[in-house]
DNA sequence: TCTTGACTCTCAAGTTACTTGAGAGTTTAT
DNA sequence: ATAAACTCTCAAGTAACTTGAGAGTCAAGA
């Protein structure tokens, strides 16, 4: 039993020459990718061979392709075909590809926050980023408005129309300013005469009547941001998120919206603690 | 205290306002990244409130710049100066560069391997990889050899000149085959008169005799590859080493070398079974 | 008022590829 | 014989969640 041993590498050695540590190469024994061609029985000792450097060797070049060690483990324990093997390539080729392009968006979000520090110190308050939002059932009404601020007018009327309905169709929300949007479709932009909607989201569909259309809005990619403040300053949330839009190489493909989302308590739409989330719809 | 609870926000209405999952939520309350502005005293149930978006909205955008939520605290509970900010954008900026050209390197090895795998199905079985190997001290004779295959005929007078020191100098493989190693200098491909070395590795200085010269080879990088077979096919594991090189943009910069690793029983050069390590010194 | 279904809670464990540490046993050199 | 160096087996920690079990809570309809 001893002349077996002279010739056996032990773990620390063997972990010298192929520059792993000794306790990669345990947790490698472990997870039975490269197991000691003999352990002692008695001692629990790890004897490794040079026999063995061809597949750690492999190991290692598979993992620094990126494979994860369970698919290493079926690279080489599969011995698969050249088919398969090119199958997996590909697959790796494909997914660093994916990943090299989002890192790249990444960087250029970063680039983009810098140059809005370096410019203007103060005034980059607002964090765009993408969701997706679900479908999204509403009544409203659609007019040409004076301007950006006569949005409000529109909703008594819709809420007169939908009231018959309210326990059923509207959101628990027992105050009004829970769960209304404006929405506005001019594609550029203008100061008056404005293209509008205001709407209240629905749980279930009702009848139209009058001025006022059902809708379901469908499901969307949106860039969006929270506005904190008096509806007045709720410019400066369009511009942030429309130079955010352009400047990440996306375009606007819909209308946007203003979501006026519900407070703890209610408050009026002119109070510096109003919140709103704009959402513009788009596309790369 | 039921009042209050009207105008809070519930875990699963929270989650569905911003997207985000509800366990999610719960893992970042208690991390104490965003907690409920309100926690019922009795049922533990969490109260969100729409003031807490913008930090949310932040605290989702910074993670899409890929920083780390230890890192998000920070940015967000130390409320630090736009220099800071900068230093952190600036950071997280070269830190992406970097994952972006690591991972180009990572595409194109892909890539080499895919092209190797059409070009020729069966060749590509040897894995090249970078290694950093330490400094190494060394008995050994350099001459002007007719062949390559020649290089065995110099250990005998290597081995000749440390037989006095074996016991201190030399590592305690009893069979000779445990740590030699062969040195080719030529920097262009030659058949015949190649300048070579036969080096054995030693654990402390000896002194010089004759032509056996000791020196301690420095630190380096090394593209490295195994050979398993008989010595007279090492060829091939050189073509595909030097290959793999040009391939991802290295340069050789100085000599290679051949080690001789031990083998269990100890084996001739010419055995099928024989190992082999081949480096090359590397720079980008 | 009761029931039912949807919602919420708190643990605990699993994920990847290791790394670190404690405590105990083994080998090797002097 | 002894001390230094080496090895062993657990167990726990890492990041940012995800999944599941088992139990409690809430809101709406009968």
């Amino acid at each position: 039993m001893c002349v077996k041993r002279r010739y056996m590498i032990k773990i620390g050695e063997f972990s010298k020459l192929v520059q792993v540590p000794v306790a990669t190469l345990r947790y490698y024994d472990q997870v039975d990718l490269l197991k000691p061609v003999n352990v002692d029985r008695f001692t629990g000792y790890r004897y490794y061979s040079t026999s063995q450097l061809p597949r750690l060797h492999r190991i290692l070049a598979l993992k620094g392709l990126g494979f994860s060690l369970e698919q290493i483990s079926l690279l080489l324990d599969e011995d698969l075909s050249t088919e398969q093997m090119r199958g997996m390539l590909r697959m790796r080729h494909a997914q660093i590809s994916q990943e090299i392009l989002a890192m790249q968006d990444q960087l250029s979000e970063v680039e983009l926050r810098i140059d809005q520090i370096e410019r203007e110190p103060q005034l980059s308050n607002y964090d765009v980023l993408l969701k997706r939002v679900d479908p999204l059932l509403v009544a409203f009404i659609r007019a040409i408005l004076p301007d950006h601020s006569k949005s409000g007018s529109l909703f008594g009327e819709v809420y007169e129309a939908i009231a018959p309905y309210v326990s059923k169709a509207l959101h628990p929300n027992p105050e009004l300013g829970g769960q209304t949007l404006v929405m506005w479709f001019d594609t550029e932009f203008k100061e008056t005469d404005v293209d509008g909607a205001a709407a209240f989201m629905l749980r279930c569909p009702i009848p139209e009547s009058g001025r006022v259309k059902v809708e379901e809005l469908p499901a969307a990619l949106m860039a969006s941001t929270i506005h904190h403040g008096a509806y007045d300053t709720i410019g400066d949330a369009h511009e942030a998120i429309v130079t955010w839009i352009d400047a990440n190489g996306y375009r606007i493909v819909g209308a946007d919206r203003e979501l006026n989302l519900h407070h703890t308590p209610p408050i009026r739409r002119d109070n510096p603690n109003y919140i709103t989330e704009i959402q513009y719809p788009v596309e790369k």
